[in-house]
DNA sequence: GTCACTTAATAAAAAATATTATAAAGTTTG
DNA sequence: CAAACTTTATAATATTTTTTATTAAGTGAC
């Protein structure tokens, strides 16, 4: 097995780094495919998967149809070259995963009830999961091309510092999470992470403007613009929880008033909920809470909602016309061709969508909001995992820079 | 002179149009400047520039510095190579100009009376008008590598058509103005034109996320995003000035309620001139209009403003106030590096730029704001003829499609 | 089922490109 | 002010890539 320093930014590097890529992103693929998007000869081509099939990078994986001729060898990622860690750092919790580059599973989704509001030693708890993780799975660190590692926080992207976490030890993100491992760390910001995996496996997909808002306690958002993740100038683009929408409104936690967090985020749903029942409003949610406030919880409301209680019917309605009216702010300014919910209020689906849609139709001039696509996320719960992932390995192929 | 077909999408050419396209953006470039940039050897490159010497498309401009050997010989675009014809068309004016490939205006930009809303007959009098020029300018008509041509309204790239103006026609734009023309048509919304204006010759020149504010009678807005014009999915991203920013505010000629350019436009600020001189407001403004309401214009309260005229002064304070509320959401969303304010109003310079600036200090997070530089253009009233000569010779040496 | 047509893959020849060596033209330093 | 070093440019050689021709493998119509 010859060595193939794909490492090297060669002219001819570049262009099997590319083929890889496209590999991982639009899948398998005939010599005559590559001839034609990577503007190279057939030859050529050949040569380039010998030498990939040689160092056993890709694998032939059958043959395709054609349309009255010669059938076309197919050629694949080969899945088991390499592996990808994948961590998710939440503030509560942290998530951890080992995927093949098919991007399967080969482990079950390990979950740690620390996170980084509540562990003082969250790295060496990540590092030591981590590498029994591994083990349990048997395989080889070698084999493991990277790990693809996604936290919340105000991260300027330039210098790999996170703002809101681990500011106090000065070192950038790379630094903090190379220290753990042998193989390279791949790291990005959780909400942009999840706009990544949307354009990679999700719904996104071969789209080109696509926001994805991130509904949990906050909101997040994160573009695809151009086809391309968009960062902005310093990595902060994308405070959509934070532009104002009311005049002299609530005092959000960020210091400003009236921002659409105040007024659209599940923090907010909540507080309303516990308002409301407080006051007497009538609905399940108290018995599904054991008529404690404490226990109100987003899935309680939503489990509420889903059989039919009104007052948590209309707790989300409100949530969505308050969105809708940011939504239709994005709507003016990027034109997008598809707007993603994802977060975990977007479980309401519907109940959700409606009220969104029906704002939208009020406050959006009609020719642009025609374009437009809302729909929720069908990722789940492992979508900041799968952004994780894709990171890595399209870092690791296109031998760019990450975080 | 051997025929050099550039418009042959081959590999080859594609270099060519890069290298073409680079002079043009970059400025003059010796061969190993060259050589690194386009990933080619110095051979490969020296033969390239012999081409393109010996069809006249460039020549040698002198030769260049050396830190310490042998000077290289710099190349640059022939001027006299290809002209370009610029035309910029508005609601009530057209202007119209001949440059060359250093984009020198060889002729006066000559002004015309008529425009989208009071002529009949437009396109007709565009086209004697510019063939009169193209003769008074003594240039042949083969010579002239096409026409930029820049307009408002709601236009979809994707079918070129414009729902503002010409759209009973049937017609894309293109078509439309291609029949006018022996040689071929650019065409762009002029706004968008103005974006490109900045980035190829402006202050957003080599900078990769830049808004452009254009503050005229309303609001728009272009964006360059990722060092490239962002359009959107149909074409009609940066509808900044139909953004809702006072709840229940009032109705704009959009249809909604509240829209940025009901507080912060020109025709806003006439309205609110023309109430508070009613209201008796001291002001020279009515001196300066021969007291006559229907002559008070933008650049009356401008030259009022720069007298020292109070009212005039606040005025413009104003307009910069809820201009800055819309731009804190800018840059909440877009972390630009730098924002530009073009337009009339943008001759206010600080009067308004300091309001704004205060403004964002209130409605910003700073960590944000921090990365963000405002300023206004520097353009002048070129700016869209400018984007329309960028725009055609761009997209000319680098073989792609227009509206 | 054969014949005409289509698509894919390989082989040989031709063209283009890169690498290496060398020369030319400057700059800097002792 | 020469010697040593740098950078640019050209020439010769080696490598890579493309083009063209050929073969392989399949489809569909009569």
């Amino acid at each position: 097995m010859a060595a193939l320093a794909l490492s090297d930014r060669t002219k001819k590097n570049r262009k099997l780094n590319q083929l890889l890529s496209m590999l991982y992103h639009e899948g398998n693929k005939s010599i005559p495919d590559f001839s034609k998007s990577l503007h190279l000869s057939i030859p050529t081509v050949t040569r380039m998967l010998e030498e990939l099939t040689e160092v056993e990078f890709i694998i032939q994986v059958g043959e395709g149809d054609s349309s009255g001729g010669r059938k076309p060898v197919i050629f694949g990622l080969n899945p088991h070259k390499n592996y990808v860690l994948a961590i998710d750092i939440s503030r509560y919790s942290v998530r951890i995963a080992i995927v093949n580059l098919k991007n399967e599973f080969i482990t079950e989704v390990k979950n740690i009830n620390q996170g980084l509001a509540s562990s003082a030693d969250l790295l060496q708890v990540i590092k030591n999961e981590s590498l029994n993780l591994i083990e349990k799975a048997g395989v080889k660190s070698e084999k493991i091309l990277g790990a693809g590692i996604t936290l919340p926080g105000l991260i300027d992207f330039r210098t790999g510092i996170n703002y809101t976490y681990f500011s106090a030890t000065g070192k950038s993100l790379k630094q903090l999470f190379s220290e753990l491992f042998t193989f390279p760390v791949f790291v990005e910001h959780d909400t942009k992470a999840m706009a990544l995996a949307e354009s990679v496996f999700g719904l996104a997909k071969g789209k080109e403007n696509v926001l994805c808002i991130v509904l949990g306690s906050g909101i997040g958002m994160s573009m695809i613009l151009g086809g391309r993740p968009y960062r902005g100038n310093s990595g902060f683009a994308g405070e959509f929880g934070h532009i104002s929408v009311v005049e002299n409104g609530q005092l959000c936690f960020c210091g400003k008033l009236g921002c659409l967090e105040t007024i659209a985020s599940g923090d907010t749903l909540l507080q309303n909920a516990r308002e409301g029942l407080t006051a007497g409003a009538a609905s399940i949610i108290g018995t599904l809470s054991n008529n404690n406030a404490e226990k109100i919880s987003l899935d309680v409301i939503l489990q509420a909602a889903s059989l039919g209680d009104q007052f948590a019917i209309s707790l989300l309605s409100n949530t969505g016309e308050a969105l809708g009216k940011g939504l239709a702010i994005l709507i003016h300014l990027f034109n997008p061709e598809l707007i993603i919910i994802g977060g975990p209020l977007s479980k309401a689906g519907n109940l959700l969508l409606d009220a969104i849609r029906q704002t939208l139709n009020k406050h959006t001039i009609g020719r642009i909001l025609k374009d437009t696509s809302i729909v929720t996320s069908d990722l789940g719960e492992n979508a900041m995992l799968m952004g994780g992932i894709a990171l890595a390995v399209e870092t690791y192929f296109e031998n760019e820079q990450s975080l």
